[in-house]
RNA sequence: UGUCUCAUGGUGUAAUGGUAGCACAUCAGUUUCUGAAUCUGCUUGUCUAGGUUCGAAUCCUAGUGAGACAACCA
């Protein structure tokens, strides 16, 4: 018994030890300091806060493992919050999406709340600061507030109503949410300091009224609705968050988050802000402002366009959840603002896929291949390997007969130095069937390329003795009387540039790449596709990784390609 | 000419006063019935100048550079 006990408690020390190989971020190490001050009596809580009007892209990915994984490993909770103060861009088409996306990447929350369940608590702490003379209605227009405001370097002027008697500063609240008054005809602003060196702290609209679009969730109750600073800090306080971790933009809103919290809060519990760095990518954006544009001019298909950022997007485009979290593992959490190399992300995918993606075969631009000795009529079955990472994956029969597809890249009459796939008289081996030798081929008037002769050797079929010859090529065919046409649609990089939101005199628009997109028809594919599911990966041979769109229908294959193989060959071409 | 934040190979990230390590990318080789994957190896880095210290990527000072902030967006 005790030694049993001992070897527990040695093996929670070793798995200590091994914990702490892997060094904590920044957050995580201000997270366990917390604990070990006892603060909050030791509760973790975070929240994942969007706001419903737009789609996640890989950016919220990265806070999301952060909001849930700190509740995970800490034994706390992690709350989803609707961010959903501003009627005029949200609708319930977000909320729903939003909590698809989060549901697919494999986290779960606590609980679902809307910031705007609080529009009461939190007008009734607008009174309260009104009460306390700490907040004012201004009658300007936003143009006159702007003015005033200043800028960073200069101090900004007082409103003439900022001195407003608390009476008539309560009753014109009050008229704020009536309905009677115009957008932007009155605002509540925070009375703090107009010559701070903080922007934010320059009295800072609290309430402003929108009576264009009801709420997707309050209807038409509301007028006067919470700016984020005013509504953030105290929706974290009301549900007990503890953590309150966002991106790095926000670091000069924690002044005042802070400040509206001080204004009503006890002392025993305080929410605390923590700013970490977002994520960018190389050749993408990564702002819903332009993902919006880009959506709404269809220069892509929508908001799950594969070629798109959002986490829709890439589920589109093949990825998977634990692709995308293991590449946010990789990536980590500082203060610095960096961009990311996409190939990082893209290594992600690759070595999942290149473990469970079943191995297939797929001619994208076809070229008859006849093997001149092969017995007209006769079809042999051969055995193909689903996955050789992965043993348990079994095989499957692929048909073989004289004519059979090829890629046409995989022919040269006149080839480069270091070519080895088929050349007249060289020998190239057909994956899982047999070694072949070129004997030429057949041109159309224009010098095109219209078909391919080999002979076999009969002796070399795969397994046999004679296939251990040592041949260079290998290539990949499908047979011509057993095989399927599909679509194939081939991705690269939506920009040119590496940084297109760092161009700052040109439209990030004209960055766009032109040959993002490109549609191949008529691509054949092995018969055993016709039963693949939508978004099931496979490997094309020499190709990449290819999933079922989801647009695909019996009869008419659509595949998208992921991401290619890494290619030392095209690379030595260049 | 303000406030806040940041600065480690090409990119990202570790080292928490004590041997600058890891991943991706790159290149070379190995292996291969996928020009993939595997395996091995190479190259490349602490922004600058002072200071503290036996010892500084780490602490201090100054400089340089970068980012955020001037929405009735979040």
């Amino acid at each position: 018994m005790i030694q049993k006990l001992l070897l527990f408690s040695n093996i929670a020390v070793l798995m200590e030890a091994e914990e702490t190989k892997k060094s904590l971020n920044f957050i995580e190490a201000i997270v366990e300091k917390d604990l070990q001050e006892g603060k909050n009596g030791g509760r973790i809580q975070t929240r994942f806060p969007p706001e419903p009007n737009g789609y996640l892209h890989i950016g919220h990915a990265k806070a999301i493992c952060m909001d849930f994984g700190i509740a995970e490993k800490y034994n706390g909770i992690c709350n989803l919050r609707f961010d959903d103060t501003n009627p005029t861009t949200e609708d319930v088409e977000y909320v729903n999406s939003i909590q698809e996306d989060i549901q697919w990447l494999g986290f779960k929350w606590a609980n679902v709340y809307y910031a705007s369940d609080y529009f009461q608590q939190l007008w009734d702490l607008a009174i309260k600061l009104i009460k306390d003379g700490k907040a004012y209605i201004d009658e300007q227009s936003a143009e006159e507030i702007a003015k005033q405001k200043g800028n960073p370097t200069t101090p900004g002027i007082e409103s003439p109503y900022r001195n407003r008697p608390i009476e008539e500063n309560l009753a014109l609240f009050e008229k704020m949410n009536s309905g009677d008054v115009k957008d932007g005809d009155l605002v509540l602003r925070a009375k703090i300091d107009m010559a701070s060196s903080n922007m934010h702290f320059r009295d800072p609209i609290m309430y402003r009224i929108i009576n264009n679009r009801p709420h997707h969730r309050t209807g038409s109750k509301w007028k006067a609705y919470p700016m984020y600073d005013f509504a953030h800090g105290q929706s974290d306080y009301f549900e007990g968050v503890t953590h309150s971790l966002c991106t790095l933009e926000f670091e000069v809103h924690r002044p005042l988050y802070d400040w509206f919290i001080d204004q009503f809060a006890n002392k025993d519990y305080r929410p605390r802000q923590n700013e970490f760095n977002r994520l960018n990518i190389t050749y993408t954006v990564m702002s819903k402002r332009k993902m919006l544009q880009l959506v709404q001019e269809k220069l892509v298909s929508g908001w799950d366009d594969p070629r798109m950022p959002t986490l829709c997007g890439l589920r589109r485009r093949g990825y998977t959840p634990t692709s995308i979290r293991n590449f946010i593992d990789k990536i980590g959490y500082t203060k610095y603002d960096g961009i990311i190399d996409v190939s990082l992300l893209e290594h992600s995918i690759r070595e999942e896929l290149n473990a469970t993606a079943t191995r297939v075969s797929g001619v994208l631009n076809p070229v008859k291949l006849i093997i001149t000795n092969y017995p007209e009529g006769k079809t042999e079955m051969m055995e193909a390997i689903n996955n050789p990472e992965d043993e348990t994956k079994g095989s499957r029969e692929i048909s073989f007969s004289k004519e059979i597809w090829m890629e046409r890249d995989d022919f040269m009459e006149n080839p480069p130095k270091g070519y080895f796939r088929m050349t007249p008289d060289k020998e190239v081996r057909l994956k899982n069937a047999y070694i072949v030798k070129c004997t030429g081929c057949k041109k159309d008037v224009n010098g095109e390329i219209e078909e391919v002769y080999c002979e076999y050797d009969p002796m070399t079929k795969s397994g046999m003795p004679e296939s251990n010859r040592k041949v260079k090529g290998t290539l990949h065919w499908v047979d011509a009387k057993n095989c399927i046409d599909a679509e194939v649609r081939l991705y690269d990089r939506l920009f040119i540039v590496e940084n297109p939101s760092e161009e700052k005199e040109k439209d990030f628009k004209e960055l766009l790449n032109p040959d993002s997109l490109k549609t191949v028809l008529n691509c054949k594919v092995e018969p055993c596709l016709q039963t693949a599911k939508p978004l099931e990966n496979f490997q094309f041979q020499r190709l990449g990784y290819f999933n079922i769109d989801p647009d695909s229908k019996k009869g008419k294959l659509i595949f998208n390609r992921t991401v290619s193989l890494k290619d030392s060959w095209a690379k030595e071409k260049k």
